[in-house]
RNA sequence: GCUCGGAUAGUGUAGAGGCCUAUCAUGGGGCCCUGUCGAGGCUCCGACUCGGGUUCAAAUCCCGAUCCGAGCGCCA
């Protein structure tokens, strides 16, 4: 038996036709004389209904016989029918069983039963059977293509860069060590310094969405050691240039979802509002007096970095989306450029969710000699960057560029509660299966 | 890494020294049932994280371990 059909393609107009359906099998209600059987595929529920006067023995039987989550297709009539739910139903000619499911199972895919986020990671592909779970990953995946598309129309050209890398010496984040034949080596924390590359060897507008990895041992809902970062980069631009691609970005992303995930949106309860370009732009200078506003925050300093509970105190003011820029030079990167005639700050800015940072970004230094400067600003040193800064030597356009994160853009679009929830196989500092 | 909270059937829970042979729901087995859509009714099955201690008596109090959660730190 062949699949001709999702549940979601059969309407009541094909009263008559035969369809076949494959899947799981959701819920069995037997009323004795009549009894249904819900199958469920990616796309929604089918009910198959068996009145034991007009189905033969054998199939009421192998139905009977089924257990929760097995797999199995089901060939019959489809029948409209005003009592089932979406105006029809299946009357079987066959069922075929692929494969028993046995019992009990981990946790209850129809939700009606909760299971802990812990036990559903445990068991992630019988999590990913529920409907809920389902419709986060499918509107993971359009979103992920609504951004490409978006990246793509906007003449950016998608590159892969290596995740195995040399230098341990960029500060900042751990990095996972790894064997390499002879060597150690690294996983890669960003695409940062490839990305640039890409500028120096003429790609003008490029982007990557890969994985990152960091090794910090941080335990909060919005942290992950393996993670998807939206990496972008472009030539010939300013600072604003790459906010507004990013704000237009954002929304592009909701609004795609909004129009072709409803279903999905339903099934998560959600009404998602589309963000309103453009987004507010706030100096670092006014964002610490936002924050100090909050009592909690009164201790901050011009010169502070921003801590969570700032954050948290600036995302309440604001209530949507917004842009941190100018940032005190000290507190970013090198690869950041500062102001020339203010030499404190810098151009560089992160994307605010009114709940954590999504994004950040800057204008980078182009300026080789300038760049060697903010290097040994920061004890670091050149020469560990040298396949870097020859990309800057022999004419490197000025360019800018910013890094999204892909499970937290989720996150926060379908207010998960925790950023595990937009990763299939979440690592994390403790979980290294599944 | 720090602080606080928690760990009871497959899953989610009730439980505050003797009422526990441990509650409820879901699930699984059996029986009844022709319109369910969280189907319903009857019935049975299934659990106190581990190790010490206090006590006549511990799921319950204490100590340790392990694991989980929340917040924070860390996160160029």
């Amino acid at each position: 038996m062949k699949r001709t059909h999702y549940s979601s393609e059969i309407k009541p107009e094909m009263n008559g036709q035969a369809v076949i359906v494959s899947g799981w099998v959701h819920e069995i209600r037997d009323f004795g004389g009549l009894s249904f059987l819900i199958l469920r595929d990616r796309e929604g529920l089918v009910q198959v209904t068996m009145p034991k006067k007009k189905v033969p023995k054998e199939i009421v039987d192998v139905a009977r016989s089924l257990s929760r989550e097995s797999v199995i297709s089901v060939g019959g009539a489809v029948k409209a029918e005003g009592k089932a739910p979406h105006g029809y139903e299946l009357i079987p000619t066959a069922i075929e069983v692929l494969a028993l499911a046995d019992a009990p199972l981990p946790l209850d895919p129809t939700g009606k039963v909760p299971a802990e986020l812990d036990t559903r990671l445990d068991a992630r592909f019988m999590d990913l059977r529920s409907p809920q779970t389902t419709a986060v990953f499918v509107i993971r995946a359009r979103a992920m293509k609504a951004m490409r598309d978006f990246l793509s129309a906007n003449g950016c050209l998608e590159i892969a860069t290596p995740k195995i890398v040399a230098t341990a010496t960029e500060g900042g984040t751990a990095l996972f060590p790894i064997s390499y034949f002879e060597r150690e080596a690294f996983l890669n924390q960003s695409p940062q310094l490839y990305k640039q590359m890409m500028m120096a060897a003429g790609m003008d507008r490029v982007y990557e969405i890969g994985p990152i990895f960091r090794a910090e041992e941080h335990a909060t809902r919005k942290h992950l050691n393996e993670a998807t970062s939206i990496d972008v980069e472009l030539s010939f631009v300013s600072m604003e240039d790459v906010m507004i691609l990013l704000e237009n970005a954002i929304a592009y992303v909701y609004r795609h979802v909004k129009e072709n995930c409803a279903r999905e949106l339903a099934e998560l309860g959600l009404d998602l509002q589309v963000p309103k370009t453009p987004f507010r732009r706030i100096p670092y200078a006014e964002a610490i007096a936002i924050a100090k506003a909050d009592p909690e925050c009164a201790h901050l300093e011009y010169g502070d970095d921003l801590d969570t509970v700032a954050e948290h105190a600036i995302g309440k003011a604001i209530g949507e989306h917004y842009f941190i820029m100018d940032w005190p030079t000290e507190l970013r990167a090198f690869y950041s450029q500062a102001y020339d005639d203010h030499p404190e700050i810098c151009k560089a800015f992160d994307l605010m969710h009114p709940r954590m940072e999504l994004s950040s970004g800057a204008q980078r230094e182009h300026r080789y000699a300038q760049l060697v400067k903010n290097l040994e600003a920061r004890d670091l040193s050149p020469d560990s960057f040298q396949f870097y800064l020859n990309a800057f030597r022999y004419g490197m356009p000025p360019h800018a560029g910013w890094g999204l994160g892909a499970e937290r853009l989720i996150q926060t679009m379908l207010d998960l509660n925790n950023v595990r929830e937009a990763v299939l196989f979440p690592r994390d500092r403790v979980r290294l299966t599944p």
